[in-house]
RNA sequence: GGUCCCAUCGUCUAGUGGCCUAGGACACCGGCCUCUCACGUCGGUAACACGGGUUCGAACCCCGUUGGGACCA
């Protein structure tokens, strides 16, 4: 199924990749899948002091992570390019002389001291600061005076009285008095476009139909849409989604802990997870059911189905869905997933049977919420970073507990090599000669063993240790005072 | 300061005038399961911001107040 839908999504490259907009780049390409449209990846880079090509190539990195891939891009896909602003000057240019030609922009030549000075005074008097149309109707001999002089003017677009309304797909309809919007600027003194200039000629010239944006552009679509108008276009349909805030109810940012999606990564989260909970943010789907799979989500989503209340995050509902992805991913892709924690352990794991580590794996998952929380149970099966934490030690010096401890070894020395299933009929054993069993047997038998309190079941960690190893620990463990 | 947006459990939300003594999920608390942690399971605490209308009837419609947010910056 393919439409005429085209949407975007258009992030400044200055830095990585913020959660919020990933939502926004969530919520745009499920649409675009939904409606059988294109997604459409745009750069806005004008900002040359702050872009940087570093992040550029973050941002596609952590959208492809997240299974948000576009049909048209900046690396070389689509024919409605260049997606990048820097490299459509021209087309601004020519759009503003056009506008320039027929009256309808203006130029400004008021000094940054003039505007700050009429905002004071306005703002002193209780009035709204905007622009006071001092330089609406220059005369051509004024204006050349002035650019003889020098003097670098701005493009002001002729505001005129009226009402600009539209009808948002998230909010309903939408009404603003264009008095209160003021002559904006269109092109900057050093020519370059500003952002609701840009944006809407981008935006019509990529045939873009929806405008899915948070609302901190709310405000700035009236001028676009005069912008629109002024240039004879029709204006796309706009919906407007509240962003993301931190548990103080302000916008999210690092203060609140982290916020880019990459860091979401390296911390352990699986994609899907990411990818459900960002959805989840403000969105239900009409079966109430939470974890959905990719395409689940595209069938059941619509946007106007999206809460005009901005969402609080929650790392805690984030780690639940978490957890419950790694519990669902195969040994296999987890063994994958987990290297570089590994790797970071300093465990060597392209000389490890791959399916020992599958076996491992396989276990861990169901005590992990995040992939780096692995690093805890690593010294459970790994020699070189085996150690009693404390509280075994305390159980293991205990005395009541030395002979027993003694008695476990002995058994375990007196027994065939472990394989299999063997864990079960060694605890049988250990039961049988101990003379203990539930919690007085086996808090011991994990103290010596694992060196730790807590961990998977101990029957599944037995066979994957091997005689060897157990009986080492419990010398060690007994050699312990 | 102006314009605009928003307002249901701690959090995400369901709810579009009677089905609501307000439902689900996360979190929290307790029981069960159990060698531990976790999982699972069962149960519990917990909300319609406030004040006016409209109506036989309001979480739902209207107005105001308060609070939060965005933009102008």
């Amino acid at each position: 199924m393919t439409s005429n839908v085209r949407v975007r999504f258009a992030p400044a490259p200055t830095g990585l990749l913020h959660i919020g907009n990933a939502r926004t780049a969530l919520f745009n390409h499920l649409f675009a899948r939904k409606e059988g449209g294109a997604f459409i990846l745009r750069i806005e880079d004008t900002d040359v002091e702050r872009s940087t090509e570093a992040s550029i190539e973050a941002i596609l990195r952590d959208l492809r992570w997240l299974g948000i891939l576009w049909e048209e891009g900046p690396d070389g896909v689509g024919q409605n390019g260049p997606y990048r602003q820097s490299e459509r000057l021209p087309l601004y240019r020519e759009y503003a002389e056009n506008l320039f030609g027929e009256g309808k922009v203006y130029k400004c030549f008021c000094s940054p001291e003039r505007l700050e000075s009429l905002r004071k005074e306005q703002l002193a008097r209780g009035m709204m600061p905007k622009y006071d149309g001092k330089c609406r109707s220059l005369s051509q001999r004024e204006i050349s005076e002035m650019e003889s002089e020098g003097l670098r003017p701005v493009l002001r677009f002729r505001v005129d009285r009226g009402m600009v309304v539209f009808e948002d797909l998230i909010h309903g309809r939408m009404s603003f008095d264009s008095d209160g919007l003021g002559d904006f600027i269109i092109v900057r003194s050093d020519g370059m476009a500003a952002y609701n200039f840009a944006c809407v000629i981008d935006d019509h010239s990529m045939r873009i139909t929806h405008v899915i944006r948070g609302d901190d552009h709310l405000s700035n679509t009236p001028r676009q849409i005069l912008v629109y108008r002024a240039l004879g276009w029709q204006p796309p349909v706009f919906a407007h989604h509240p962003l993301i805030l931190g548990p103080d109810r302000s916008p999210l940012s690092k203060r609140h802990g982290a916020t880019a999606v990459s860091q979401y990564r390296e911390e352990g989260f699986l994609p899907e997870a990411l990818l459900n909970y960002l959805v989840l943010l403000g969105w239900t789907s009409p079966s109430g059911e939470e974890i959905l799979t990719p395409e689940e989500i595209v069938k059941a989503f619509s946007l106007t189905a999206l809460s005009r209340n901005a969402p609080i995050h929650s790392r805690k509902k984030l780690e639940w869905l978490n957890s419950h992805y790694i519990r669902k991913t195969d040994n296999g892709r987890l063994v994958r997933l987990l290297l570089s924690y590994f790797e970071k352990a300093g465990i060597p794991v392209k000389q490890m049977d791959q399916e020992y580590l599958a076996q491992i794996c396989g276990l861990l998952k169901e005590n992990l919420s995040i992939l780096s929380q692995v690093e805890e149970y690593l010294g459970i099966f790994f020699d070189a970073l085996f150690s009693f934490s404390e509280e075994a030690k305390a159980v293991l010096i205990s005395p009541e507990n030395r002979e027993a401890l003694q008695t476990i070894l002995n058994v375990l020395e007196g027994f065939s090599e472990m394989e299999g299933d063997s864990g079960s009929p060694l605890l049988v054993r250990f039961e049988g000669r101990t003379g203990r069993k539930g919690k007085s047997l086996y808090a011991l038998l994990r103290a010596g063993i694992t060196g730790k309190m807590k961990g998977p079941e101990l029957v599944k960690i037995l066979p994957l240790l091997g005689k060897d190893r157990m009986i080492n620990r419990l010398k060690m463990a007994l050699e312990l005072s």
